[in-house]
Formats: structure tokens, C-alpha cells, sequence
RNA sequence: GGGCCUGUGGGUUAGUCUGGCCUAUGCUAGAUGCUUUGGGAGCAUUUGACCCUGGUUCGAAUCCAGGCAGGCCCA
């Protein structure tokens, strides 16, 4: 008997604290049950990688995509909307790039400075196809799209012109599919994909060029608006996109260790207008062959979001993309019914300064909305009871830690600063996640033959080296560290540092990672 | 590509090995009523499940086969 009801208080109570929410430094448990349990999605749909958007995830989604709809429109992009499906001969095309890109680059390096294997290139691997509409099979097979270059450069060739036409800059935010094979998880590994992708084209390189710094600065602005830091680096020639003259990625530092990429960038000079014909006539009436760029994002931002800055009582969504930035608590309202009056008005003061606002009059005990809130990553809690009204002030709980009282009559500003402030706690957080996680490379040494590494590399960690080896030599050291090389740093060393392998003085800062 | 594991109310879980004590257990969530409201209140009543199709058997949540779905590991 005794022993029977202590195991149960055991096993229920730790369980009611928390709504059933891991412990967050088991990442790998904690990040899938709260995206459920935060109501964000519901997996339960039956394709695996396929999750249903619950309205809670789509509106934060949503308010991510403003932002980047805000930069858009800051920097004289049009949004599009291309046709899902794409006639399978326009992938032919793209293979032939490929191919032919890939022949080239092997022709010009020395074959001993390549790695062994090389992963197979393009998407012909994991594209959905569309073969037969009702009874009959399709003369031309179509698929969906797991990137949009294909369709929309078939359209730029009939749409650019002459150099008046450029530079054309479009993006759209879009559906994509990918046939993945592994393990699949809500936001960062899909197969249908929510993605931003942008598309330029440009006169000649330097305008793409251009294009590739301004990209630059829209991730930066988005990552402030996000609250965390990020690794930019350009990519290794055998992780640069098909058709690419390079490559530049944003990976986010995950709590285990492991990056996540979010954005790219890639730089096509003039590669894939060859392959689809943009050309444009320039004012001495000669033909030109367009330079392009593309940069797309996808939900992995929102991945990010949710795995950076969440706690062991949920979520904590940064200000600009909390889809509720403040909610309002009346407290013991049937006491006195001043109570619920005051918090509707102070509820529309918020609305008409512009503030995201839910009232919770549920007939809940205070504390159970408290958690309720948390668990939502709501910022800001706002309580206002028949004390406070008495003394016409209110409580303000941050999420990210601290209550404290501020008179009515600047409701609006403490609101306003208390955003700001856990603004900027989230900001030192997330930096201090990502410094923790990254540690100098212990080096390595060839040992009789065999390269040996002369320090532990431990799991959940990134490891900084300085590095001007070629690809072999990045083979080596991914293989012995079990790791990937992410790419140039786009901040490399001030002064040069030897190389890990070659020893040759260098000031390339790369990093060594698990990624997503 | 190769291998392994799993499928029980909305979630989680017992039962499966060893077929019958199952009219299927607990927690949580949901509904209704009373009550309650400054950090997860209480009581009462109540809804709700054996993935699908076959097979074995007097009898299947339990054993077998196939399907579907999900998870894990290795290349």
C-alpha cells in the first residue's frame, strides 16, 4: 500500500509541474514535445514530414515572413507566385549545368586534391513526381518543386529584355518539396517546405555582387529582429548549390551543439543564365548573358527561434514575431467588476499603440494562466486586480525572468521598454549559448602514417580552427573528428594563425560542426 | 541501400512474453454542475481506445502473415 501511492505521487507529480515538458537539456526529447505542446503543430498528420500548422505556429510563421516581407520591400524586391508543378525537361536542363559545371571543375584541379566521394548533385533524388492525371499517364512528367530556379529563370529569359529590364529582383514565399529519407523534425528537417527564396538577376557581376552584400545585411537585420547570433560562411566548393560560383550560409547554434543552417546565398554569376538563355541587350546592342543571385530561407528560422531561446517552461518568442506580445490577466474580476472595465481599456490602450494583445478572462486560477503563458512564450504578463485598482497601478511579469509594479499611467511605456529589455536578455543569451558550444580545434599530427588528433572532440560541441587545406585535407580531418567543415568564415582571423594541417600561415577562420 | 523496433481514448500509460480473469488500468486533457480566483484549488457526475485486412483457435489487444503508419541504427 505504502509503497504503491509513493511511487504514484512520484511519477505524477514532476509530470503535472511541468504539462509534461522535458527537461530543455534533453534537447532531442524537449524540442519535439514542445512544439506540440505550445501548440505550434500538430504531427499527427500521417506523411511523415508533413506536420498541420496550428494557427499559434502560422501566425508566429507569418510574422516571420513580415519581416522579411519588410526587407523586401526596403530593398526593391516584387513578390511573385510561381505554379507548383514543373514540366520534368526544365530539370534536364538544370542536370545538363550541373554536369557540365561539375566536369569542369574536376578538369581543373588536381584529381589527388578532390575527396572520394562525391554526393550525387541536384534533386533528381528527392523530387515528388507527378505522372499520370486521372486514368492517363502524362506525355511529360512533372514535379514538384523543391526549389524554384527552374521555373522562374524559363520565365526571366522571356521577360528580360534589354539592360532597362534590370536589375529585376523577385522573391516569392512558397510551398517546396523534398523527398527526405531521414528523420524528419517539425520546422528544421520537412519535406514540405514553407520557403522564402529570392531571385535577382543583374547586367554584370558587380551588380551581383551588390545583390550578395545587401543579402548580407537583410540576414543581419533579421537575425537582430530574431535575437540571435549566427556563423556566416561561405561554403566549401563540394557544399556550394549546384550551378553555383559560391555559396554562403547562416548557421544558427543549436543547444546540443549541432548548427542549423537557416539562410543562403548563392552567387550564380552568369552559370545558370548560360543553361536558360536570360540574356539581355545592352545599350551598345550586344547580347549579354544575365549575372543572378538567389537567397532563400525557410521555417528552420522559426526551428531556430524555438530551440535557441525556449526554457524548461516552454517557448519564449522575441517581441517582433510573438504573435501575442501581451496578455492581460484580470484578477478576481468577480469581486469587483471595475476590474475587467479597467483591463479592456487598458487592453485597447496597447491595441492603438500597436501592440499584439490577448485578454485571458478564462475562469482559471491566476497561477494556471501563468503557466499556460509561459508554456506559449508569451513575453509579457500583465495581472490587474481590485488592489490594483485601488493604488491604479499593475504587475508585469517578463518571460524571461522578474514581476514588478508600474502605475497605469505608464502602461504603454513600461510596456514598450519591458520588450525591449527581453529583447536584449534574449540577445546576451543566445550569445552566450553559441560561445559556450564553440572551442578551439586540439589540433592534429600524422603519427607513423596515420593522422592522429591531439585533443578529445567532445559531442555538442563546434570547434574553430584556422584552416588552407585543400579538399583531401578537409576529408581528413572531417573524417577523424566525425564533422563538417561549414566554410570560410566571413570573419576570418586578423592576424594569420597556422594551418591545422598544412601549417602554412593563414587567416581563414573556419568551423568544424555537426549539423542539421 | 542494409538492419532493428513500435502501433491501446486527444496525449501518456498498464495489460501482450505465458490467449480466457479485459465489460481493458492509472495519470493527464475534455464535458457538466457546485464551488473557487494575487503562481497549477476541490468535490461529484461524465465522454472517450486495442492501426487495417486476413489467418490460427472453442476463444485474439495478446500468436502468425500481409498492408499502412511511425521511430531508431548503420553505410
Amino acid at each position: 500500500m505504502k509503497p504503491y501511492s509513493l511511487a504514484r505521487d512520484i511519477m505524477a507529480k514532476p509530470d503535472k509541474a511541468k504539462r509534461g515538458i522535458p527537461a530543455k537539456a534533453d534537447f532531442n526529447a524537449w524540442y519535439p514535445s514542445i512544439v506540440e505542446i505550445a501548440d505550434l503543430v500538430d504531427k499527427r498528420y500521417p506523411i511523415k514530414g508533413m506536420d498541420v500548422w496550428k494557427p499559434y505556429g502560422w501566425k508566429t510563421m507569418s510574422l516571420i515572413d513580415g519581416l522579411t516581407r519588410d526587407q523586401m520591400d526596403r530593398t526593391g524586391h516584387e513578390e511573385y507566385n510561381f505554379p507548383l508543378l514543373v514540366p520534368e525537361d526544365l530539370l534536364e536542363k538544370e542536370n545538363r549545368l550541373v554536369s557540365l559545371l561539375k566536369k569542369s571543375r574536376e578538369e581543373g584541379v588536381d584529381p589527388s586534391e578532390l575527396r572520394m566521394e562525391e554526393e550525387d548533385t541536384g534533386f533528381k533524388k528527392e523530387v515528388y513526381w507527378v505522372k499520370h492525371a486521372g486514368e492517363n499517364n502524362l506525355d511529360v512528367p512533372m514535379f514538384l518543386r523543391p526549389t524554384s530556379e527552374t521555373p522562374m529563370y524559363t520565365l526571366f529569359s522571356l521577360w528580360i529584355r534589354s539592360h532597362s529590364d534590370l536589375p529585376l529582383k523577385t522573391f516569392q514565399i512558397v510551398n517546396t518539396f523534398r523527398y527526405e529519407t531521414k528523420q524528419t523534425r517539425s520546422f528544421i528537417r520537412v519535406r514540405e517546405i514553407h520557403f522564402f527564396e529570392a531571385h535577382t538577376a543583374h547586367k554584370d557581376q558587380a551588380g551581383a555582387d551588390a545583390q550578395i552584400e545587401e543579402d548580407a545585411q537583410i540576414v543581419q537585420n533579421l537575425l537582430h529582429d530574431l535575437c540571435f547570433p549566427a556563423i556566416v560562411s561561405k561554403r566549401p566548393v563540394w557544399d556550394t548549390f549546384p550551378g553555383a560560383w559560391f555559396t554562403t550560409a547562416v548557421d544558427i547554434m543549436m543547444p546540443n551543439g549541432r548548427t542549423l543552417q537557416v539562410a543562403t546565398y548563392h552567387h550564380y554569376k552568369d552559370q545558370w543564365a548560360r543553361a536558360f538563355d536570360v540574356k539581355y541587350e545592352d545599350s551598345e546592342g550586344n547580347s549579354q548573358f544575365c549575372h543572378q543571385t538567389t537567397f532563400g530561407m525557410s521555417e528552420r528560422m522559426l526551428g531556430a527561434v524555438v530551440g535557441v531561446h525556449g526554457d524548461d517552461a516552454g517557448l519564449i518568442f522575441p517581441p517582433k514575431v510573438a504573435p501575442i506580445q501581451v496578455v492581460l490577466m484580470p484578477i478576481a474580476s468577480h469581486i469587483d467588476e471595475n476590474v475587467i472595465v479597467k483591463v479592456n481599456s487598458m487592453a485597447k490602450d496597447l491595441k492603438d499603440a500597436g501592440f499584439r494583445v490577448k485578454i485571458d478572462d478564462r475562469d482559471l486560477r491566476p497561477g494556471a494562466k501563468h503557466y499556460h503563458w509561459e508554456i506559449k512564450g508569451v513575453p509579457l504578463r500583465l495581472e490587474l486586480g481590485p488592489r490594483d485598482l485601488a493604488e491604479d497601478k499593475f504587475i508585469m511579469s517578463l518571460r524571461t525572468g522578474g514581476k514588478e509594479e508600474f502605475p497605469t499611467s505608464s502602461l504603454i511605456e513600461s510596456v514598450k521598454d519591458s520588450l525591449s529589455l527581453i529583447e536584449s536578455h534574449l540577445r546576451s543569451r543566445s550569445q552566450e549559448l553559441m560561445d559556450s558550444k564553440i572551442s578551439k580545434f586540439p589540433g592534429i599530427s600524422k603519427e607513423s602514417g596515420n593522422w592522429q588528433l591531439l585533443g578529445e572532440i567532445k559531442d555538442g560541441m563546434v570547434y574553430e580552427l584556422a584552416f588552407d587545406g585543400n579538399d583531401s585535407d578537409a576529408e581528413i580531418i572531417e573524417k577523424s573528428t566525425g564533422l563538417a567543415f561549414l566554410g570560410d568564415c566571413v570573419d576570418p582571423y586578423e592576424t594569420p594563425q597556422p594551418c591545422a594541417i598544412t601549417g602554412r600561415m593563414t587567416t581563414r577562420k573556419q568551423y568544424l560542426a555537426r549539423m542539421y
